[in-house]
DNA sequence: GCATAATTTGTCATATTTTGGCATAAAAAG
DNA sequence: CTTTTTATGCCAAAATATGACAAATTATGC
């Protein structure tokens, strides 16, 4: 499972390394050295190939050309791109995922469970804060836990 | 699966290159250097072949004299044209599509799972804003995700 | 039906971007 | 304190996007 929170430095030309844990999950839970990006909120979110593939899969069976469908696809696959892990553990972030999310220079990997969010240093730093008000409603609204 | 979003420029002539991860989708999953493009919503929408006879063949399973069938196939499939991709990866997209949608100088590139689709920048950037809002309602309530 | 003009297509050339991999700095582990 | 692992700057090589132009095709007028 992907935990716990790593500042990394990203490049110009927006590559990044993976954190050693979140590469050595990959490797030898899910043997693979690839992982879907999109966007989520105010970051990107990470899944391992076959996370996502699972989810792709419930998506592709919903009505191709209804409206909501295509809103739906429009926003979390129109911004998805698959992001192979060179030798050295590192991804390229697609320029306009950089763009949209002010990615440069230091960003902040979250770990959580089957997925992982890269955000924005400055922009994590305040959703943070915001982050303890939201976990306080939601622990006591949430079914099954 | 296509994904992602790309920024390209049209020719006068209306010649666009394809991503390139769009042109190796085709060539390798789909095995083929042809692809269809058709008008939908206020972008053109491009398929793989075989993906659009999918398409063509729940169609003709429709009654073919009824008014909603009608309006459906004369919109889609009405603006239909078959493009080749040439040695250099580009496509040629037909003039009353281009004229329609306003396509010169810059285009978008938006990849969804087995389509894609081609924006003018100018209208992507205005549906792009509305893009998230419509996704933070279809979120809570498509069924099955 | 033929000659000319206009448009489209194929191919080359090149600027730009992306990728691969070495090398070093920084951090963590022993 | 030493060794190992991890992160990242740097540069050469490869891939990509796209302008330019010649050849081929299509359209138009006579």
């Amino acid at each position: 499972m992907f935990r716990g929170q790593y500042i990394h430095s990203i490049s110009k030309t927006g590559r990044v390394s993976l954190p050693a844990k979140f590469r050595d999950l990959l490797e030898q839970k899910y043997s693979s050295n690839k992982v879907i990006v999109s966007l989520f909120e105010n970051c990107i979110v990470g899944y391992p190939i076959t996370e996502w593939e699972n989810l792709e899969s419930k998506i592709l069976t919903l009505p191709p050309l209804k409206k909501n469908t295509v809103d739906f696809e429009r926003y979390l696959i129109g911004n998805a791109s698959e992001c192979v892990i060179d030798t050295e553990g590192r991804i390229n972030i697609p320029p306009l995922l950089r763009k949209n999310l002010k990615l440069n220079q230091q960003v902040v990997f979250i770990g959580i469970l089957t997925r992982f969010e890269i955000w924005n240093e400055t922009y994590w730093n305040k959703e943070n804060k915001a982050s303890f008000k939201k976990f306080q409603k939601s622990r006591d609204t949430i079914d099954g836990i």
